[in-house]
DNA sequence: TGCCATT
């Protein structure tokens, strides 16, 4: 690849990005992510396992205590509900050739657990994953990527529910309650969601599995330094367990459904509306009534029919590579493929590129929203596909 | 009792 996706980042960070009120926030998102790079926000986020030879944390490797840790082996966590095995693998692939990849389902209804495995060839390409793709926001997720685990017995079944907790603790102090348990991989609090304010409720999720178990012992009817109620230590349910019910109510959701309800979906369709508006100065009438990618001829030529809507991106720098190209489209929603056009001698971007986005409404927002946008000493153009991709 | 962490 032409440009690392640090590089990338450093480039948006020097303040190119000229939001206008009607992005702010979408944009705002994608500055944060930008800015922030790789996040190390989770408890233990990526490389920074004890487990993982190679990490951004500068760890001496010990290759003594974990010599069969794979390097090349990756878990993504907190995948969009509908990215698909394909979209992981497009994602992915851009850093690199993929030996494996994974997305984990329910074994049952068939939906996505929300989480992945990717295996590549070559363990730099890991590296370099965990480094560029860490951190990623993707729809409303942002998205983890480490070194996965040996897969074993001893690490299931590690999750723990803590609830009675008081309103005022912390997350960091929910872990200093239970680090001398062992290590901990993953910690939150539940708030809630109008108010913020902590739910007394929480999850644990040790490296082992008897960590867990000891924890309950050492936990379960205890009360925290200076609480006036004990705590309630169990293992968590596991979210895949679900009950007939919420099986029977995931079978008759639309897997492409993302907005709660129709309401919500209307004004969703209005502001929409009011964006295209403002981007081309246009009435338009609402593709969402009619299903199918037929109903739009004259508006717009989606790239290949029945694989989503590709957008072309005009007057990408010639170092420009397909990371951008994540970075700026994720956010808006479901991105199945991503491509720059390269000049076959240099490898140079010719200065455009293709995306692939799966939902009409996300595609049309993020054409909306990244029209006319500067990057770096550029103004992108970014608009359907259509047959010629030049103007008259 | 979940911004779904072991294929």
């Amino acid at each position: 690849m032409a440009v690392r996706l640090c590089d990338v980042a450093t480039l948006l960070r020097s303040g190119s990005w000229a939001a206008e009120p009607w992005t702010g926030q979408v944009i705002a998102a994608m500055e944060t992510q930008l800015s922030n790079g790789p996040t190390c926000n989770n408890t233990t986020n990526g490389p920074s396992n004890s487990n993982t030879g190679t990490n951004n944390c500068s760890s001496p490797v010990d290759s003594n205590t974990m010599p069969e840790d794979s390097k090349t082996n990756l878990i993504v966590n907190y995948l969009p509900q509908n990215m698909t095995q394909e979209e992981l693998k497009s994602l992915f692939g851009s850093i690199g050739e993929i030996e494996s990849c994974k997305l984990v389902r329910d074994k049952i209804t068939g939906q996505s657990l929300g989480y992945g495995f990717v295996n590549y060839v070559d363990p730099k390409d890991a590296e370099k994953a965990i480094n560029t793709l860490n951190g990623l926001r993707l729809q409303t997720k942002t998205i983890k990527v480490s070194y996965a685990r040996p897969s074993s017995a001893s690490i299931r079944d590690a999750n723990l529910y803590v609830s009675g907790l008081p309103k005022t603790m912390s997350q960091k102090e929910l872990e200093q309650l239970f680090t001398q348990y062992g290590r901990i991989i993953t910690s939150r609090i539940l708030v809630d969601q109008v108010t913020g304010v902590s739910r007394g409720v929480g999850f644990i999720r040790f490296d082992k599995r008897v960590e867990a178990e000891e924890a309950i012992k050492g936990l379960n009817g205890q009360k925290p330094p200076g609480a006036t109620e004990p705590i309630t230590v169990k293992f968590a349910n596991n979210p895949s367990q679900k009950t007939n019910q919420a099986i029977l109510s995931q079978l008759y959701q639309s897997p492409n459904r993302r907005y709660p309800g129709p309401l919500h979906h209307q004004a969703q369709r209005l502001r929409l509306d009011n964006l295209l508006n403002m981007a081309y100065g246009v009435k338009r009438f609402s593709p969402m009534t009619i299903d199918g990618m037929t109903s739009l001829a004259g508006i717009n030529i989606p790239g290949h029919a029945g694989t989503g809507w590709c957008i072309f991106v005009y007057n990408l720098a010639p170092d420009a590579d397909e990371s951008i190209l994540w970075q700026m489209f994720g956010p808006f929603g479901a991105v199945t493929n991503v491509k720059v056009i390269r000049d076959f001698n240099t490898n140079k971007c010719k200065g455009f590129g293709f995306v692939t986005m799966t939902n009409y409404d996300e595609a049309a927002m993020a054409i909306a929203s990244l029209n006319g946008y500067r990057l770096g000493d550029r103004v992108l153009q970014v608009s359907f596909k259509t047959n010629k991709t030049h103007k008259a």
